[in-house]
DNA sequence: CATGAATGAGTTTTCATTCAT
DNA sequence: GATGAATGAAAACTCATTCAT
């Protein structure tokens, strides 16, 4: 136990490369060696331990979604005991997502990179698509009343999302200030939290 | 006049070549022979008549940005007689948006795409950039009221295009019917519109 | 006449290059660089003239197909005034089987070695399938008597032309001299020809 | 006894796993993991039993040259009693070449694989001419009258072999059927009893 | 004996760009 | 203006072989 094998600290060390490379180069000018290099590997290596090129691409989604999930399901114990109101614990996710991804520029930067990605290759398609419907039927679970349930809940959690998704492209684009993104966000969703009671 | 010079017929067909080529290829896997061939012009011309594959680009993101200023110019003369409230107009302007830009599926895939290269190359970010803040800033005059400035007006503006942008990537991506993407902007901008009152 | 295009000039030069690389070295092992060395074009080039390696292969069994086939039409000429027996016919085109073909070895290696591929490369198979089938076909049109039908003269056809593969075979192989492979062929042929009777 | 060694237990699995893997590729593109994966074996392990990927193909052939030498001469026994004539003897060694020979594709498969190695080869050359060499004197033994010798008994063997390889290189190609294929070789080889006579 | 890891050289193929005609 | 030819660099991927454990 905490002895990883070595297939597998190897297969997370060139996922971690291909984030660090993603920061510097778009994925169709990263090469393999480029990859191999950033993961002190030798690149033929990186087909010992991937299938491709786009598997390694796929498996990274993967790794990123389920980090993000982890940390969101480690952040959820924190207020688990706390028996908060649904308009409380809503805030908190959004919080969540404002602090941890959305204004994680790194990471916005990577996902711009995946979204064009995804637009051209459906492998890559169907990964980030499932990610996003997962992350959208979390939220819209947190949005539903207990009592009963509202159709246009589902739109409305789409709607949060996306509108997340556009302020992190812009907050990289225009590379917005955390303090403003923030603010921007806040804004919208105080109006969302409105809008549900 | 009437007659363009064969210069600028020739820049606009590959132009053109260009759109059509990003409906189907990324930018990167979209060679140089590929537009020269959708074209219907010998690959060698496009260096004659562009610096660089990537100056190609760039003349390409310029055209969109002017395409759709005129055609939104030419909307506003619609209703430039009509006398209208700032609601009213902001209803047309958000209107417009909707209709031409946000469910226009093929526009948003090559956005998409022009995003994601925007990140690792300055000179389309640059473009990019300033597209979308004429954008913002065209936006937020038709936001501002007549009397005075409302200083968060343009990140209002702001984050109206980010939602704009961010439900184009989610209807490109989910393949979201027409009719739900203008209901899904229309509920949100109704809320704008509150907010401005 | 007589200016071939560069192209046609340099894809007879590519296929004649691997005429010679074949000599030495297995398709397998000849790399398109090779190719190109021996041709003196850049070996980028090759793709421009082919479109795969395969394809250059494909191209060469055609012309190899084509050369012989013009030389034996150009072959028969010589004989088609002088009202000739059909034995007498047929022991002029064993002789150009003979002499032609199955004693020349650098043919006969280039071809132990595409049967060899022909097996496992289905476009391969096709072209060396229809060669022979021409050969064979050819062969059963000067086997047949002038009067009736003979239904088995096609399995003797047949026969014959895998008689004359495998002489060329071991020829190679146990590099026979040219006069000892002419015996074994002609002593064969003679039973051939008693049959035919 | 009864017992191999685990050692040439392990290098029979390997031949033989060679050989089902040259049923589907050809040698070049058989890797060495192939051939591992298709024993069970260990990659690894392939070059602990063997010298080389080469030293594997120079083994098999020496496994195939052995098993049909081992089946021949057991073959023969059935008729080593019953006092036959020349002819008939022949008939039956002619009879074991028609049906586990030249009428094996798999077989045949195989052997148009190697025959193409063997060209540009000089251990497989070496390996394959032996073998062929063995087969025809083998042959030639039984098609010497016992009386006297004669001096071209020697070529007519190689004669027969070869046709049976050129019947086998056409029997895989044209993918003729066993009775055809026989019928083929029947009718020849009744040519060659009667040469004999 | 057995195994997974590692390497370095090699393969086919693609491409932006340039140039002679 | 227009074209086909040419180039050199780079890409993804494969593999026989070796080695540490």
């Amino acid at each position: 136990m905490g002895r990883k094998s070595i297939r597998e600290q190897r297969r997370k060390e060139i996922l971690e490369a291909l984030y660090r490379c993603l920061l510097r180069k778009p994925y169709s000018e990263t090469s393999i060696k480029d990859i191999g290099m950033e993961a002190g590997i030798n690149h033929a290596m990186l087909h010992y331990y991937f299938r491709s090129k786009e598997d390694i691409l796929l498996c990274f989604i993967d790794s990123i979604s389920e980090r993000y999930s982890a940390l969101f399901r480690h952040d959820l114990k924190k207020i688990e005991r706390k028996d908060l109101t649904r308009r409380e614990i809503l805030k908190h996710v959004f919080h969540f997502m404002n602090t941890h991804i959305t204004t994680d520029k790194k990471l916005q930067t990577i996902f711009v990179e995946i979204w064009g990605i995804a637009i051209y290759k459906p492998a890559v398609h169907a990964r980030v698509k499932k990610m996003y419907s997962e992350w959208i039927r979390e939220l819209a679970g947190f949005m539903k009343p207990s009592n009963g349930a509202a159709a246009d809940i589902d739109s409305l959690a789409m709607a949060v999302v996306a509108f997340q998704e556009g302020v992190g492209l812009f907050s990289v684009s225009f590379d917005l200030k955390k303090k403003d993104t923030m603010a921007l966000m806040e804004a919208f969703q105080e109006k969302i939290l409105e809008m549900l009671e």
